[in-house]
DNA sequence: CAATCAGTTAAGTCTGCACTTAACTTTTAA
DNA sequence: TTAAAAGTTAAGTGCAGACTTAACTGATTG
C-alpha cells in the first residue's frame, strides 16, 4: 500500500505538471469540446506542429488525453479520468481543512456550554 | 469582460503553476491539517529555510495560502478559495465534455427511432 | 546587552523544459 | 509513381525556476 501510494503520488505529479502549462490547458479546453487531429489542435496555437506533438505526449503520459492513429491522422480525445486525479487531490485537501474547521466549531460550542 | 477573462486566466495560471511542484503540494497537505510557522513547514522537507520561504511566496502569490507575521514568527494558513480556482477550471472541462457526451446520446436515440 | 531565534534578501548555480529547425517515414491523392 | 499531407524524431537553444550559500534584520531570552 505504501508502493501504491508512491504510484499515486507520481500520477498526481504528472497530472499537475501537465496542467501547469497554459498551452496544454488550452489544448484540453479544445478537446473537451470535441476530439481533434494533431493539426487541428495545432492550428490556433501559433507554434510548430512538433511543439504541439510534444505537448500532446505530455498530456497522454499523464492520462489526461487518449490518442489513436488511423491512417496518417492521429486523433486526440480528452480522458475525463485524468481530470479526476487532480480533482480528487484538491477535494482531499478541502476535506481535511473542513474537518479541522469543524473541530474548531466543536471547541467553540463546548466553550459556550461553560 | 475580456479583460476579466484575462485576469481569470492569469489566476488559473498562477494556481496551476503553484500546484505543479511536489514540495508545494506537500506544504499544502501539511497546512490543510493545521496552520504552521515557516520553520514548522520547513522541518520535514529536507531543504533550506530560504527555499521554503520561496515556495510559500509562490503559494501566497497564487492565493492558495495566506500568511501573517506576529513577532518574529510568520504563520501560514491554507486558503480554500485558492483550491476552488483549480476545481472550477477542472469542473468546467468535465462539464463541456459531458455536454458533448449527452449530445452524442441524443443522436443515438434519434437513430433508434428510425 | 549579548546571544540566539525566525525569517528575509540577494546572488549565483544548475537542471528541466518549452520551444525551434531539419531530416525522415508513412499514408493518401493526383 | 510522384507529390503532398500528417506526423515523428533528434538535436540544439534559451529561459524559467528550484535550489544553494551568505550576509542581513528584527524579535526574544538569558
Amino acid at each position: 500500500m505504501a508502493a501504491s501510494a508512491a504510484r499515486t503520488a507520481e500520477r498526481v505529479d504528472r497530472v499537475f505538471h501537465a496542467l501547469s502549462d497554459r498551452t496544454r490547458r488550452t489544448i484540453l479546453e479544445r478537446l473537451s469540446e470535441r476530439p481533434a487531429s494533431l493539426s487541428e489542435v495545432a492550428a490556433p496555437l501559433g507554434m510548430s506542429l512538433a511543439a504541439v506533438v510534444q505537448h500532446v505526449q505530455v498530456l497522454e503520459g499523464s492520462g489526461l488525453v487518449r490518442t489513436e492513429k488511423i491512417g496518417r491522422v492521429r486523433t486526440c480525445q480528452i480522458e475525463p479520468a485524468g481530470l479526476t486525479v487532480a480533482s480528487t487531490w484538491l477535494d482531499a485537501r478541502r476535506q481535511t481543512w473542513e474537518r479541522r474547521f469543524d473541530r474548531l466549531g466543536d471547541l467553540l460550542d463546548q466553550d459556550d456550554e461553560d
